[in-house]
DNA sequence: CGCCTATTTGACTCGTCTCAAATAATGTGG
DNA sequence: CCACATTATTTGAGACGAGTCAAATAGGCG
């Protein structure tokens, strides 16, 4: 089991191509827990992430949120029930602050029918995505929370950048798939154990290394 | 969350198209446990599933088989490494003898590239799986096992129409993703409330009624 | 028929969840 | 900008689901 957690559609475009995409779009300003779009809802096109991070989640029969991703700043969201022409499975929420553009759906299959390359780019995602979705499938059924939180710190890294880590308890948990109170008691224990430094909701990874060796 | 469970490509596709496909492979037989891929080797084209059932799984690191999914005849299998350019990530094996005809990547990329139904119809069916796949992680994630048996045990009676349903104990416990002797413990569960019959290897579902209550 | 593998059962442990209550942080209206 | 209300975080205690290990039994294949 490998993790090469998703990419995206767009940092894998030319720069015209990117250019392109973007022009489709006019970016418009979103508050934070502003909801982008949500499970049940019949897609009208997809959103590009002008500024801000954004959680995708699945709620499940008890209201609870399952976050299947974080996405970021540049990524293009919601394609994947517009391709498959369902209503959407997931909802999608901004974290922060930020701005996203909207792109109809006959805008964009048109483009995308104009240029294979960037058609190929959306079936190559689309494949990528559902390879690493069968990674997470095992990794929830095989690993313990403690395995799955090191995993889940290290993917969020990656995503946050250098910035710190700025999530709810909740929305970690949501995502490592835990229970909040058993989330905070593992962070704890990886705080005593010097991996990671935790100032309220900033999260800072200290050790990577000791990380990796719990993901196991 | 709602349960409508992969179709696969070629179900969608026209008669004549579905004809193509067909026509640009060669069957061949496989015995009950032969390989049809494994994960890390490189994808050289797509299979077709003539006959036969495949059940296609990750490995997890102690070698537990996590189950995806258990494709039946008609199906077309190993698309998404392919079309992600990565190796595989999955490995398929025949759960019983049958045929199954290999199409190569340059024959199925070109047919695709001057069809845009099939076309369409990939990206559709890419987009689909990775939807059910989120639903799929939220199931893992929040459902305890004897609801997820209950919900594995009508998606394979989807798979194996009115055949009994015809899995080894372990295999139906890496689909469900738990261990094999809580599988058997909640198998007699199910059994002593007259909801399922077992004889042997043979699983036939008694209440389906009842098992959409468990499930939830 | 007999070996090898699959299935079943029992006993035990441990991780993780739940519920309840205390404390801290955050946001809001005046 | 403060005080209050609301929401988020933390801790504790207890219960229970589910995993592991070991051993017995049954089934299937050569």
């Amino acid at each position: 089991m490998s993790q090469t957690w998703r990419t995206g559609i767009l940092p894998n475009l030319s720069q015209s191509d990117r250019q392109q995409v973007e022009n489709l779009q006019q970016p418009e300003k979103v508050a934070r827990n502003q909801a982008i779009f949500s499970e049940g809802q019949v897609p009208k096109g997809v959103f590009l992430i002008v500024s801000g991070k954004v959680k995708i989640f699945a709620t499940g029969d008890e209201g609870k949120q399952q976050i299947i991703h974080i996405a970021k700043t540049g990524e293009l969201i919601g394609f994947r029930a517009m391709f498959s022409e369902e209503q959407y499975r997931v909802s999608a929420i901004a974290l922060e602050d930020g701005a996203i553009g909207f792109i109809g759906k006959p805008e964009f299959t048109q483009f995308l029918d104009g240029n294979k390359a960037v058609r190929n780019a959306v079936i190559r995602e689309l494949a990528k995505e559902l390879g690493e979705r069968a990674m997470y499938v095992t990794l929830l059924a095989q690993k313990t929370v403690r395995e799955r939180l090191a995993i889940a710190l290290m993917r969020l890294s990656e995503v946050y950048a250098d910035e710190p880590i700025n999530l709810t308890r909740e929305d970690l948990a949501n995502y490592v798939g835990t229970a909040t109170e058993t989330l905070i008691r593992l962070l704890k224990d990886f705080r005593k154990e010097g991996l990671i430094e935790v100032q309220t909701r900033k999260l800072r990874i200290l050790d990577a290394g000791g990380l990796v060796r719990i993901a196991g």
